[in-house]
DNA sequence: GGATGATGTGACTGGGTAGTCATGTGACCT
DNA sequence: AGGTCACATGACTACCCAGTCACATCATCC
């Protein structure tokens, strides 16, 4: 968490340190990030930084918080009556939620990509660690629900499931990414509903 | 490509290099290994290490050349007669085979599974430029003849599906490290299966 | 006006890195 | 013996970084 004397700062001041830290991780990633950058391209001393954050990380978390936060305004709204729905017409919402989101606030959007995309790096389990077991959860609630409605078959392995679903997602993000440099729009939408057909039918004949 | 140095060397001094090399960049990853500790564990002089190798690059690139003809001697003998078997036994004869060559190679497996994971990284890109378009264009044959002979909906995205498959091997390697820390064994040929059947037949419930 | 405490500053430290280069060594050939 | 060529060496350069610290500035209250 940032120190208190961020929170003081007026909030003109505190949104530009925002902005550009954001462009700066959205430009580098976390790790390749600078501070010496931020605080050039913000006109701040480094040393101002240092009684703002606690580190790097410090700044960067603080962003992937908000960031989920942002995100959460997106998909609550969907989950308010999550048993009034069909499980992957949820699933759908969901991921549609996401990309209105992403297309709302790229630079978010961008940071939380890259983040996840280096599983390598210090950061990736630090997040992780906060909030993969709640997303699991959810996900896993979901599928039970799923299952005792009989929409969902009952012989799958729900965790692994809930990891497919949280995962697939992402995937298709790259996917889209990599195959057209279009920006999050239409056909984005129609490749979500690729993804539902595969997620709930596979890719098997019927009966085969 | 290393330098005509690094082959004339003696045998055993290039093992040596080699050994070393993959514990480090399976320790540490490619961007955080050190050609510092790489010479200083070999005992050479770093200037020896750039009489062998361009750069560092030049030795990673040239390991995970290393580790893809180790693995394609692994999947090969799968694939001499594509045509005689079904196309999902087919993908599972590939996962299988993929877990053998971890199995036997931890170092090379490792090496490659992180540089897969850091999807931020140089040197990801410089691989996947080089291999994705041969493996992406090896399942689309794959999926072709199976729609072909009605084994695969017709109605599927190939693009993606093919994508899918080969991502989906990765996740599944991620999830299973993440649950369970034992290495590659019976346990994972489970996990195949398992993924097998969500590939073919989806969550949903038939017919629904 | 003087004191106090919060905020601003940027030169500096210590550390790590990849890659270079002038020099040394030793084997082999003439 | 002398020359040549491949290989070995490690101190050195140039770079970048996160984080620190002694000091300056400024507002507020007494």
């Amino acid at each position: 968490m940032p120190k208190e004397t961020f929170f003081n700062l007026p909030e003109e001041k505190r949104q530009l340190i925002c902005d550009v830290a954001i462009e700066e991780f959205a430009a580098y990633a976390f790790e390749r990030g600078s501070v010496n950058r931020i605080v050039a391209k913000c006109g701040i001393a480094k040393g101002s930084f240092y009684q703002y954050f606690e580190d790097k990380q410090d700044l960067f978390l603080y962003l992937i918080r908000l960031a989920g936060e942002k995100k959460l305004t997106y998909i609550s709204p969907v989950m308010v009556n999550p048993d009034q729905h069909d499980f992957f017409t949820l699933i759908r919402e969901m991921y549609v939620a996401g990309i209105r989101f992403a297309n709302d606030h790229p630079g978010y959007a961008e940071i939380s990509k890259r983040m996840l995309a280096n599983k390598e790096g210090s950061i990736y389990r630090k997040v992780m660690v906060d909030n993969v077991p709640t997303a699991n959860a959810f996900f896993e609630g979901l599928l039970e629900s799923a299952v005792a409605r009989g929409e969902v078959r009952a012989d799958i392995d729900i965790k692994m499931t809930a990891f497919m679903i949280v995962s697939l997602n992402q995937l298709a993000m790259e996917y889209h990414t990599g195959q057209s440099a279009d920006v999050f729009g239409e056909n984005m939408i129609e490749m979500v509903d690729e993804l539902l057909a595969f997620l709930k039918h596979g890719i098997g004949v019927r009966g085969g």
